[in-house]
DNA sequence: CGAGCGAACTGGTATTGACCAGTCGTTCAC
DNA sequence: GTGAACGACTGGTCAATACCAGTTCGCTCG
């Protein structure tokens, strides 16, 4: 099974050998491989090689390891397609934010923690909102969950000018959530921009979002403006539980 | 410098140090950390559990190594930030099409290289572009390329009845790009839908997009509408090198 | 009959040792 | 002086082996 005169690594060999397996459906989807131990015989390597196949595949995101039961073949991701295309003023009144919105298109049972606290801007803050370096702003910390498993993180930073004496600066923002406050002091949402990017968690996002290996985050940094830039908002979202979907007028 | 009681696997203990060590800049971007063999003495630990900590830390898109040279802090990526705000009918009149429009906004010298091919629709392609399955589609597959970098691999599906005859099914499609044809031909364009994911690139795209263990892809696809859907265009991006950026209206 | 313990599996961690394959500086021959 | 060759680094691959840790299931004992 395993060409050692190729010049090709053993462990790439049976890596593609699995992948192939895997694409042919001979190991089906949320499905065991053979033991480590049994492709040990199979493909006649040592058992490093063979994690070493392993663990390729499952930085590739193709398998999952589950420690005393076996390697899986990971199972299709649960399309949860939360529909982000909505931050429109009629979702918002209806609603009380942007992601609960979500929340009842996509029919699953959604819960936030948040933390509110007060810093000075760093740089990039103070750039994207127009500000000076080290002017008060308004962070608000949360955890996005749907039906209990965490989906995004998001921190919001805002002037704290402009949130001082709101309900902004409170865990419980109201009907209609941060956006609503704003309009109704004056500060009439024009547009947002979108910044989307992609890379590895860190331990901590993997951590908190339960991300298996292999599964990068989304990053989107949205930024909220009312004539002036009134919020950043950096999301992370697991890339295996969300899809962002953008709707574009074409003219 | 390392604890054998603490539970935490030696592997672990070494990637958090390493990591540490990067972010408090003693391992400056893109300067190389100290050698394999070089760490097994300062950990006092065997070469395979450095190699473990230093592949952690590679899948976390930390660390690049280079065969013969050493291991290097991942310098900060370079923002390319293609603006992919315009899909809007002036943009596509004044240059050749989507892609080129973001080149001369983003400075940089681009290339493409496609490869046209007809096929029948399978069943995501006819579903999404309401066709039945096995109608003929015309699939345009391109490579674009930034400053000779592959950043962004692309392939569009449109309905072959909508196509033939026009310079759609040439490789080179004229002045304002496929788009233009479609509307020369009475496909007036409506808007567009995007969806955005993320996910771990196979092989071969890591390979076409020259891509570093540890950077993920993300994965748009756009369909476009003129009354009708018309075009399924599936886009694969290096994510260190590409951001999207939409524009979202505020009502 | 049921609860619990343990054997036999699973993957996870770690060691030692060896050799291959790039890179680069130095040295030696021309 | 210059260029080719060598040596001393670098990371990449692979083996054989050992033991730890989580899971599962069947057998035994109450």
């Amino acid at each position: 099974m395993i060409d050692k005169t190729s010049g090709v690594p053993a462990y790439r060999q049976v890596a593609t050998d699995i992948r192939a397996k895997i694409e042919s459906g001979e190991y089906a989807p949320g499905a065991p491989i053979p033991s480590e131990r049994t492709l040990v015989d199979q493909y006649g390597v040592s058992r490093p090689t063979i994690r070493d196949a392993i663990a390729l595949l499952r930085q590739e995101g193709a398998l999952i390891a589950e420690h005393g039961r076996g390697v899986f073949v990971r199972p299709r991701a649960t399309v949860q397609r939360l529909s982000r295309s909505r931050l429109s003023r009629d979702a918002r009144t209806a609603n009380r934010g942007a992601f609960l919105g979500d929340a009842s298109a996509g029919g699953f049972t959604p819960s936030t923690t948040v933390k509110i606290r007060f810093e000075p801007a760093d740089e990039r803050t103070a750039d994207l909102l127009g500000l000076d370096a080290g002017e008060e702003v308004t962070v608000r910390d949360r955890v996005m969950r749907a039906d209990g498993l965490a989906v995004m993180l998001a921190v919001s930073r805002l002037p704290r000018s402009i949130t001082r004496g709101t309900a902004i600066e409170e865990v419980n923002t109201g009907p209609g959530g941060a956006y609503a406050r704003l309009e109704e002091n004056g500060h009439t949402l024009t547009h947002f921009e979108e910044i989307v990017s992609a890379r590895m968690p860190t331990p901590e996002e993997a951590s908190i979002l339960q991300l298996s290996s292999g599964v990068p985050v989304v990053r989107v940094t949205r930024v909220a403006y009312a004539g002036r830039a009134v919020e950043v908002n950096d999301m992370t979202l697991a890339s295996d539980r969300y899809e962002l979907i953008y709707h574009i007028p074409a003219d």
